[in-house]
DNA sequence: TAGGACTCAACC
DNA sequence: GTTGAGTCCTAT
């Protein structure tokens, strides 16, 4: 029987085959493409247009032994590329990752959890604990108990000798086990009322998208988790996404206390056996809850009943590379195709999610409390142009007596700088000489720790040059401006005795490090915690009483339309860090522009106000979400290559009511990973074709194969 | 004249 | 994206 087959092969669309008896739409298939074999999907007929072929030339493909890629998931596949002008292969590879056809790990021993040994070491004790809750992973390689026990491959080595970890025979994929679930923890009012929709919105099995509304500490996870519970139920699954990694850490302890046994977890963290493991069990439908990164969120789930988007206001949720996609926009999407409710959940929602509200699309749940009695912290602005740190210093008096109130009363204090490294400019006083990046329109990071200055666009990086580049100038190279590493080095001088701990990227690595952080914090050991985005979110530290941002005006400079916005979400968010004990906490902004906008409804708490503003600039412009955007990056290594088609684009625009194209124009960032950008932005009313004219024009234009063109529908980034 | 660099179209 | 066929060129 003859059928189209989507095969995982950039740049080719659907092709016809033949294919065996009774094999359905959804079918892993692999199929002969030339002298090689692809893996592919059988799907339906009509979705996409391919051209017939004559019969003799159609060869049969062979099914392979995976779970079928369910219809909602590939209704979803086609809505993806569709919108986001992608070749659906290119969307099927995130639905088939390279994880998906890995055999069954050959020769790799698999474990048993045995008896549970009585310990004196309060830190194996709590090892032991974590394993025992991952019981039902095994029998499994190590690499997967490491996983799912939160340990080091390497710990757990030292236990199989203590026979604590039993060698098993397996012959196939373990189950994954589903626990019964324990009764849920005692609901506020506010969080039962919400609880309780959710809960009859997963049971109606119907597509709902949800605002889970309520500021940090809220208690908006316990509420969700209520409706993971409705949803797995009965055999159902959970998908929930988080923005980072680095977060998950904090989620599955919370989980874990919640109900007692480990989700399946899924990110780009995983090593193969365990990335393997993960994707059996999501896709077979035994992983009961499925926590991860927006790639989880093409994973086949034959049971989804729910998903949710926790931090929903999230930049991460944005993928920039390969297929840019918004992920928060794709769960509401996928909702839709599964027929289930689909929850996001945020104390800063963004403009486009809010105004799906006020349209009535999606239904807002609102907690409008700190659960457990904490107060929300008070907000101070520090004027810098008024009382402006030291010479060479960061930190502005009101701060530093602020802090050294930490100091004296033991409490906790968080410096939050969303800047790694040293200094962001090194420049030479001698000849002026800014040292910048040979591949792209940024300047060389100085990373002291690791002696090297590092781009942060394409990780180019080179030693800490001890004479000026340019003009050969002797010790003429002087850092400029402050990263973490520069605020860490103050505190060091200032404040001696106290004990400082930098997080960023470049010192936490892994969930395992964030843990080793969290667990510090709450015995005690840190005073002044230094960090960048990482530390703003999902942590609990009951210590902690003041919140320092020491460049509350960082994130407006590049005055993107959403650079207000995404200032409110990040300082409002570092914000819920402080007093999330009994203690209330502080909250110290320093700013340049204490009256701009968005610090003044910082300080007065005014979220809705703060929107409402937003709201009425982007109206009047016609910006989102009351118009559409697509952005076009031309770009190419030959600068005259890239400038040219990017003009020879603009002139091929065609008319069409209600959408303008303005540019082309040299790309903020004009040079990046060594390639020349030039861009193109397409405006359209809210109702015009935007997809249907892009696709059209991009098709018009013949370019040479040495220009790369990208399309980014809803863009979030403008460089 | 074999072999290498390159372009190009097909892959069902 | 990968492959094989076709073209042109050069070193022997």
């Amino acid at each position: 029987m003859r059928g189209t087959v989507l095969i995982l092969q950039h740049g080719l669309g659907p092709l016809d085959y033949l294919l065996p008896d009774g094999v359905e739409p959804g079918t892993v298939v692999e199929a002969p493409l030339g002298p090689r074999r692809v893996p592919g999907v059988v799907w339906d007929e009509g979705v996409f247009a391919t051209k017939p072929v004559e019969a003799a030339k159609l060869k049969a493909v062979r099914a392979l032994d995976l779970p079928p890629v369910p219809d909602a998931l590939r209704k979803l596949v086609a809505w993806v590329a569709d919108y986001y002008l992608a070749p659906p292969s290119a969307v099927l590879r995130m639905v088939l990752p390279q994880a998906a056809f890995l055999g069954a790990p050959r020769g790799q021993a698999h474990y048993v959890l045995g008896e549970i040994p009585e310990t004196r070491s309060p830190q194996r004790r709590e090892m032991l604990a974590r394993l025992e809750v991952a019981r039902g992973v095994g029998p499994a390689p190590l690499a997967v108990w490491a996983a799912a026990a939160e340990a080091r491959v390497e710990t757990l080595r030292g236990l199989v000798k203590a026979g604590v970890l039993v060698p098993a025979e397996v012959a196939e994929d373990a189950p994954v086990p589903r626990p019964a679930l324990p009764a849920g923890p005692v609901l506020s009012a506010a969080q039962a009322g919400a609880a309780g929709e959710l809960v009859a919105a997963v049971e109606a099995e119907q597509f709902q998208p949800f605002l889970l509304d309520g500021v940090t500490g809220a208690g908006k996870t316990e509420v969700y988790l209520e409706a993971v519970a409705a949803a797995i139920q009965d055999g159902g699954q959970a998908l929930v996404l988080l923005p980072e990694i680095a977060l998950t850490e904090a989620w599955l302890q919370r989980f874990r206390r919640r109900f007692g046994f480990a989700p399946v977890v899924w990110h780009s963290g995983l090593t193969p056996a365990a990335r393997r493991a993960a994707y059996r069990a999501i896709t077979s439908g035994q992983a009961a809850v499925v926590v991860g990164a927006r790639s989880a969120l093409f994973l086949g789930l034959p049971g989804l009943r729910l998903i949710v988007v926790d931090e929903a206001h999230d930049q991460a949720f944005k993928q920039e590379e390969s297929v840019p996609y918004h992920g928060r926009d794709v769960a509401v999407m996928r909702g839709r195709f599964e027929g289930c409710p689909v929850v996001l959940a945020t104390a800063t929602p963004a403009l486009e999610t809010v105004e799906q509200v006020a349209r009535g699309t999606y239904r807002a749940l609102n907690l409008p409390d700190r659960h457990g009695g904490a107060m929300l912290p008070a907000i101070h602005l520090i004027d810098l142009t008024r009382t402006p740190p030291p010479r060479g210093r960061w930190i502005a008096p009101p701060l530093a007596a602020a802090i050294e109130k930490r100091l004296a009363a033991k409490e906790q204090s968080l410096l939050f700088l969303n800047r790694r490294g040293y200094a962001p400019l090194t420049l030479c006083r001698a000849c002026g000489e800014r040292i910048q990046c040979p591949n792209c329109t940024a300047w060389l990071v100085e990373h002291r720790l690791a002696r090297r200055l590092q781009c942060h666009h394409c990780g180019h990086s080179l030693p800490t040059p001890k004479q000026c580049p340019s003009c050969q100038a002797e010790d003429s190279l002087a850092p400029c401006g402050p990263g973490v590493e520069r605020l860490a080095e103050e505190v060091a001088a200032t404040w001696p005795e106290a004990k400082a701990l930098v997080a960023t990227s470049d010192t936490i690595r892994a969930p395992s490090d964030m843990a080793d952080l969290v667990a510090a914090v709450a015995a005690g050991e840190v005073d002044i915690l230094i960090g960048t985005q990482m530390l703003a979110k999902g942590h609990d530290f009951p210590n902690l009483t003041l919140v320092g941002v020491v460049d509350a005006d960082l994130g407006l400079e590049g005055g993107d339309l959403r650079a207000g916005e995404r200032v409110f979400q990040q300082i409002a968010q570092v914000s819920g860090r402080a007093g999330r004990g009994e203690k209330p906490g502080e909250v110290y902004l320093q700013t340049h522009q204490p009256r701009a906008r968005v610090m003044q409804a910082l300080l007065k708490g005014d979220r809705d106000g703060f929107l409402g503003a937003e709201r009425e600039v982007r109206q009047a412009t016609g910006m989102p979400p009351f118009g559409r955007l697509a952005a076009i990056v031309v770009s190419a290594l030959d600068g005259a290559a890239a400038a040219d088609a990017a003009r020879r684009l603009g002139m091929a625009a065609p008319q069409a009511e209600g959408i303008e194209v303005w540019g082309p124009a040299p790309a903020p960032m004009a040079m990046l990973r060594g390639r020349h950008r030039h861009r193109l932005l397409v405006h359209a009313r809210r109702t015009a074709p935007l997809q249907d004219y892009v696709r059209a024009w991009l098709s018009r234009v013949e370019l040479p194969s040495s220009v790369r063109v990208a399309v980014d529908v809803d863009p979030q980034s403008f460089l």
